[in-house]
RNA sequence: GGGAGCUUAGCUCAGCUGGUUCAGAGCACCUGCCUUACAAGCAGGGGGUCAAUGGUUCGAAUCCAUUAGCUCCCA
């Protein structure tokens, strides 16, 4: 039996549809005769939970997958997570340090074991709180990006790449992270405005009492300072060109430089350059052969280059350098100062620039065809604000630093020979590796081999998902690869526009001579009410699994959707799941007046449901119209309130209200079946926005049989409709709310029925007065104008009268009509003085003119009507 | 410092090629209703100098310029 409950209970709904769908398989996808839809999901890192970003952003892709499965398409939505290196490498080593294990006391291949195992316990959750969401995603198809066929295809991208010539080992600065110990690719650092010192220290004139002042705010890199550099034009410091000065402290003599990067109005205009810890001053240091001196460890302490406060932390070593000058009498003075400073994405430290050996890809010639087929729109972003920041990104290209000093990830496929860093050969394994060294030295053992410790960035192996998860970059002929490449849409945020989206793109056109995908979604940043980005240490962001649980999973993705404009930052609150829940039970409570409903066969149908029917027909029409162009757009968020406004206020309010039988009475046939239909279509047009209510009601609606689903039904589909009956509807809507709001004016009870005078002689709203006598509970209508007293209104240039001598108050009606009378005269006058001006005559278009001459005679039918409304008031009072 | 974008009702946003879809939607708010689907509801209602100034035009929320405020990207 049906569970007519007032409120609808999600939450069995929800997990029996999900279990149902994927008994039945339903999500899976092989390659056939169809027109293929792919999405490959932005794989969330491995060891991550859900979160708002996430719900947002695969909502979407449910969404279009839902809305292209309905279009009669293959749909294959690939789902997998990336290994993430750094963010899981840090999880493990803060697990395995709770527990008392210091990672320096493990070896490489005991470290892999923990994070392999940490891997298989806490992997993958996130895949499976998507299915509460009700994400379909073909499962079977799960990918990570570590699978060992995965991994193949990143080595051989690495070793095809060396061959190529773009892959160089190269030492260069890089943001060094001084607690995950690795290197750090630009877009990982995250620049913050901070208030900082500078200090104004003396460097002197070797040989004499003379110095020049020089502002730094980093003291601590002094000891490693090896010039001084000014502006060439600098008149202060001209007298010093080819000198030398005395460096503070360590008392190193190094030579006085010129170049015209230095910004004579910054500090006192004189730079000290310290190579090894600034990537400008190593610029300048390669510039002008300069000694580099690193003063660093790589955990940010000082070494035994730096001569002093050894082995303390940069930023202890900071303040003691800072004392040391004030002892010394070096320090002239310090000022407040704010700069930038960047913090590693992942631990939140400070970064260090740092000399290091890195791998690096060269960019600028492969980024070439991934620009192109942006700017010409061969690959579109959504919006398309997005081409700018896209432009001068690729334009801009660098190198990639693409080595991490951590274990957990690809190691890089280069070996050492003889320990030798000049010396090394570039192979898919060991045993290639070895048979390329033999031929360069042919008496090796496998024992000379020295693989290179590190790992490739985790970009490196992301950007070959869209190839990858169909395992294209191994086997590039494949079906799946054939079928499903290039994929449709990607939907990301624009955060990772270029870590990730810019590079896939690369690597397709590297790898596949094609686009990886056709259109890229940016959806905006999930924020808080008070536009906060939502984070874990504000505490600002709610627990997705939980707010499902308390307003189901359909509540929560129509909530998501309902402030989402693509490429906008959405401000999330809670009340919009609440909206998204009160939606879902005014479905239910709609499909169950429906099915309370008893049908009489024997009844005629009456006219109010006739014209009901068919007005509905046209404004169902039309919304499917217009939904589809918002899918066009890619305005879901649009495309979603249409519907919701035609659910609940055509539908709902006005259609079932019209058609709903008298109490104690039955329905008729015709209209009822009608009335099922129209029901059904609305469920197929909601289904990719709530594809669990939308299922559990199609079941109810009629039987099915086993293994019939809703998502493989067609989308309702429309070519045109009457906008006569929809604007002749309107004018019903309003005669019916003004007699709505004299009733509650006058206090007349709704149940009263009152006459209706209707002052036109070829009235045009004939059909729909049955709708307007129901709704508004009408006895009777009268085509003349009433001769007691009455109180008036106009809908279009129609007047119409309600008869109520003991309720009306002439004053307020002469009141109330005179005030009308002032408006439209404003109104005519504001016509007029146009259809006055020749220039608008002549030069506006003809459809523009005769409007505004429709609008004036309208105005002045309107106007004489209400005069003479006046006039017999007046004279009513009089007597 | 360089670049991009935004500013429309209390909030979040539509508004496409300048003109009847032109000042809109949803939520929130106010008033009255526990009316026989739904109070997670029903009926009705109020609310905006379209950031400011100037220009182009017969006509500007819309195009141009300047200013102010906010956001993001890059250095």
């Amino acid at each position: 039996m049906i569970n007519l409950d007032t409120k609808y209970q999600f939450q069995e709904v929800e997990n029996k549809w999900y279990s149902y769908w994927l008994k039945h398989n339903f999500f899976s996808s092989k390659p056939d005769h169809r027109e293929p839809y792919t999405i490959v999901i932005p794989p969330p890192n491995v060891t991550g939970v859900l979160h708002m970003g996430h719900m947002l952003n695969n909502t979407i892709q449910d969404i279009l997958i839902r809305f292209a499965r309905m279009h009669g398409k293959n749909t294959c939505w690939v789902p997998g997570t990336d290994h993430a290196s750094i963010a899981t490498e840090a999880k493990v080593v803060a697990k395995l340090k709770s527990e008392g294990i210091e990672k320096s006391s493990l070896t490489r291949e005991e470290f892999l074991k923990h994070a392999w195992e940490w891997k298989e316990k806490h992997g993958g959750i996130i895949l499976e709180q998507l299915k509460k969401l009700g994400a379909s995603c073909d499962w079977a198809r799960t990918c990570f990006t570590m699978d060992p066929a995965y991994s193949e295809s990143v080595i051989h991208v690495f070793v095809d790449l060396y061959n190529k010539g773009y892959i160089y080992k190269g030492t260069r600065i890089v943001n060094w992270d001084p607690q995950a110990k690795t290197a750090l690719s630009d877009e990982e650092v995250i620049y913050r405005q901070e208030h900082s010192t500078l200090y104004f220290v003396k460097y002197f004139i070797d040989g004499t009492n003379d110095y020049i002042p020089v502002a730094t705010t980093r003291p601590e890199t002094i000891l490693g300072d090896t010039a001084l550099c000014v502006h060439p034009n600098d008149e202060r410091y001209k007298k010093y060109h080819g000198k030398k000065v005395i460096i503070p402290l360590v008392n190193r003599v190094v030579p006085i430089i010129t170049d015209e990067y230095v910004d004579p109005t910054f500090g006192t205009g004189a730079l000290k350059v310290t190579p090894a810890h600034d990537p400008n001053d190593y610029e300048l240091g390669l510039k002008h052969n300069l000694e580099s001196i690193d003063v660093l460890n790589d955990d940010g302490t000082l070494n035994e280059h730096a001569q002093f406060f050894i082995g303390k932390d940069r930023f202890e070593a900071r303040k003691l350098v800072a004392e040391e000058l004030q002892k010394q009498g070096l320090l002239i003075k310090t000022e407040a100062y704010i700069n930038n400073v960047g913090y590693s994405e992942r631990t939140h430290v400070i970064i260090e620039p740092r000399i290091s050996s890195q791998w690096f890809l060269r960019m600028k010639e492969l980024a070439q065809p991934a620009l192109e087929n942006v700017m010409n729109d061969n690959i579109k972003l959504i919006p398309p604000k997005f081409k700018n920041t896209y432009k001068h990104w690729m334009e801009n290209v660098k190198d990639w630093c693409i080595s991490r000093q951590l274990w957990w990830g690809h190691r890089i496929p280069v070996w050492y020979i003889h320990n030798n860093p000049q010396e090394f050969v570039v192979a898919h394994n060991e045993q290639e590796a070895l048979e390329k060294a033999k031929k360069k030295f042919p008496n090796i053992t496998i024992n000379d081999l020295y693989q290179d410790e590190d790992v490739l960035d985790t970009w490196f192996s992301s950007w070959l998902w869209p190839i990858a998860v169909f395992d294209g970059i191994r086997n590039p002929n494949n079906p799946d690869i054939r079928y499903y490449y290039p994929t449709n849409d990607l939907v990301t945020a624009p955060e990772i526009l270029f870590f990730w989206v810019a590079r896939m793109i690369i690597a397709g056109y590297e790898y596949m001579n094609d686009k990886p995908f056709r259109n890229v979604y940016l959806t905006g940043i999930v924020r808080d009410k008070i536009g906060r980005k939502m984070s874990k240490s504000l505490g600002n962001s709610p627990d997705p699994i939980d707010l499902m649980n308390r307003y189901g999973a359909d509540g929560v993705r129509v909530g998501m959707l309902l402030c989402s404009p693509a490429g906008n930052d959405l401000l999330f609150d809670e009340s919009l799941t609440e909206q998204g829940r009160n939606f879902s039970n005014k479905i239910w409570n709609a499909f169950r007046l429906i099915k309370l409903w008893e049908v009489d066969e024997h009844i005629e149908q009456p006219d109010y449901c006739k014209h009901a029917v068919l007005w509905f027909e046209q404004i169902l029409n039309k919304t499917i119209i217009n939904v589809k162009e918002d899918f066009e757009k890619y305005r879901l968020s649009e495309a979603l309130m249409e519907i919701y406004k035609l659910f609940w206020d055509d539908f709902a309010s006005w259609y079932l209200e019209i058609i709903k039988p008298p109490y104690g009475e039955k329905i008729d046939k015709t209209t009822y079946s009608v009335t099922l239909n129209y029901f059904d279509a609305l469920l197929r047009l909601l289904h990719p926005f709530m594809p669990f209510i939308t299922e559990e009601l199609w079941h109810q609606l009629s039987h099915r049989n086993d293994g019939e689903t809703i998502m493989n039904t067609q989308y309702p589909h429309a070519e045109s409709f009457n906008q006569t009956l929809i604007a002749h509807m309107d004018e019903a809507k309003n005669i019916i709310a003004e007699i709505r709001n004299i009733r509650s004016e006058k206090n007349i009870p709704n149940k009263d029925f009152i006459p209706l005078f209707i002052n036109s002689s070829v009235y045009h709203l004939n059909s729909l007065l049955p709708i307007i006598k129901k709704l508004a509970n009408i006895n009777e209508v009268a085509f003349s104008k009433p001769s007691v007293l009455s109180v008036s209104f106009l809908v279009g240039v129609v007047e119409y009268f309600i008869p109520l001598e003991k309720h009306v108050n002439i004053e307020e009606e002469v009141q109330k009509i005179e005030k009308e009378i002032a408006y439209y005269e404003g109104f005519l006058i504001s016509i007029e003085k146009k259809l006055n001006n020749e220039q608008f005559i002549s030069k506006a278009p003809k459809t523009v003119v005769e409007n505004e001459i429709k609008k004036k005679n309208d105005a002045i039918t309107k106007i004489q009507a209400l005069k003479i409304q006046l006039e017999q008031l007046k004279s009513t009072k009089s007597i």
